[in-house]
DNA sequence: AGTGATGATTCCGA
DNA sequence: TCGGAATCATCACT
């Protein structure tokens, strides 16, 4: 049997591991002796006859020792080896039987079209990092996308822009992180996936590499690289993810209003003593003019409410000032700059500035909230408690009751 | 650190 | 759903 034949005096398992008995090779490479054999009219000597017959052996037996070995030697020696062996005249042959071989291994293509599925955790996290604005285009659409959604669900106040421009260059940062890492991976991959397709192209002269298998070889190099890839898209989420809770955090924070807004709310509720229940207009324009939300606008009257009502005596003073400022800005103009809703539909009217006190600072809290618009008993006047779903302060008119 | 001011939250009643 | 009341949490000043 061929299995004990071996082709050359030393056999290809004196080898380094050619290791080919029992290969299916070994019959196409039998008859590469026989090719070898058909050719021998072709004037190169030593072929022909059956005592040449060992020789053609340790031919082909040294063109495989060698194309073994090459990998072990240097470039420039392997180069020299290449060389040799691509002219050599047995190489045609031995080709067309690794040709062979290959064919009847069917190793090149058997699996070669497994088309794998877009990973779903990798669709996952490109669609996070493009909801973040770190993926996609930088055009603040997405920092500022981001941003809008972590503050559309409560009020945020200007102050808070620093916040903002802090989380929007954080955001930028990891931003630019991941696309220097991603870059710096593609260039790799590229890099990596050039060099290998130039050694199939170089190999494929010496032994037959389908363009399928080059493909098939770039798949997998660009498999191994996403593996990678996906790694440095999970720990960018999680930067962002880490990031955006930090925000939120940093959003519960209370943060004084600013003075002018403390003003115009101040200017609003003194001059609304007697009923300072803005209704739902006043509170979009206080909102507005404020540069807060409307929610804060009403927490804002809630709290002053309740700590005017406790305290009479202790906001005297602080309500003849606005009483002062507002009847000042009344006498010279209507367009007085404190005037909350000087521009607006009225609700804001200072009419007969009737709410403000001007006088001297009480002696005791129960008169002077009757003096500045409530009842004796805790109450405004004109209200005991707030119609529910109606606006408590639809209009300016009862500012003079 | 202590303290008052202040914005936000929660619970409750109407 | 709104406002009152109590309370919490943080800021700002001393």
């Amino acid at each position: 049997m061929l299995q004990q034949q071996p082709l050359t005096g030393n056999g290809p398992s004196n080898g380094r591991g050619l290791g080919m008995s029992g290969h299916p090779g070994m019959h196409a490479l039998n008859s590469v002796h026989q090719a070898s054999q058909h050719r021998s009219d072709g004037g190169d000597s030593g072929l022909e006859g059956t005592e040449n017959g060992h020789e053609t052996r340790r031919d082909i037996g040294d063109i495989l020792q060698q194309i073994m070995t090459i990998t072990d030697q240097s470039l420039d020696e392997a180069q020299a080896k290449k060389h040799a062996l691509n002219c050599h005249r047995m190489k045609p042959a031995l080709f067309s039987v690794l040709c062979e071989i290959k064919e009847k291994t069917g190793l090149s293509m058997r699996n070669a079209q497994e088309d794998e599925p877009q990973d779903p955790q990798l669709v996952r996290l490109d669609n996070m990092l493009l909801a973040e604005g770190v993926a996609g285009p930088e055009k603040g659409g997405g920092a500022a996308a981001a941003v809008s959604a972590a503050t559309s669900s409560g009020g945020m106040s200007p102050d808070s822009s620093l916040e903002h421009s802090d989380y929007k260059s954080k955001l930028s940062q990891i931003r630019s992180i991941y696309h220097t890492e991603l870059e710096k991976y593609e260039q790799a991959c590229t890099e990596f996936t050039t060099h290998v397709m130039n050694l199939l192209r170089e190999q494929s002269r010496t032994r037959p590499v389908t363009p399928r298998e080059i493909e098939r070889m770039v798949a997998i190099i660009h498999r191994k690289f996403s593996s990678i890839q996906t790694q440095l898209k999970q720990s960018t989420c999680e930067a962002v993810m880490i990031l955006r809770s930090r925000f939120l955090d940093a959003r519960r924070k209370r943060r004084n209003f600013s003075k002018q807004a403390t003003e115009v709310l101040n200017e609003y509720f003194y001059s609304h003593l007697s009923n300072p229940y803005p209704s739902e207009e006043a509170k979009e324009e206080l909102a507005k003019q404020c540069g807060i939300t409307i929610s804060q606008v009403s927490n804002w009257f809630g709290n002053k409410r309740i700590r005017y009502k406790k305290n009479i005596g202790k906001f005297q003073e602080e309500a003849n000032l606005y009483a002062m400022k507002t009847a000042l800005g009344a006498r010279q103009g209507d367009d007085s700059p404190h005037t909350p809703n000087s521009t607006g539909s009225g609700s804001f009217s200072l009419s007969g500035s009737a709410d403000l006190f001007l006088g001297v600072p009480p002696v005791n809290g129960e008169q002077s909230a009757y003096q500045m618009g409530m009842q004796a008993n805790g109450n405004w006047h004109g209200r005991s408690s707030p119609p529910p779903g109606a606006s408590p302060h639809s209009d300016h008119s009862d500012n003079s009751d």
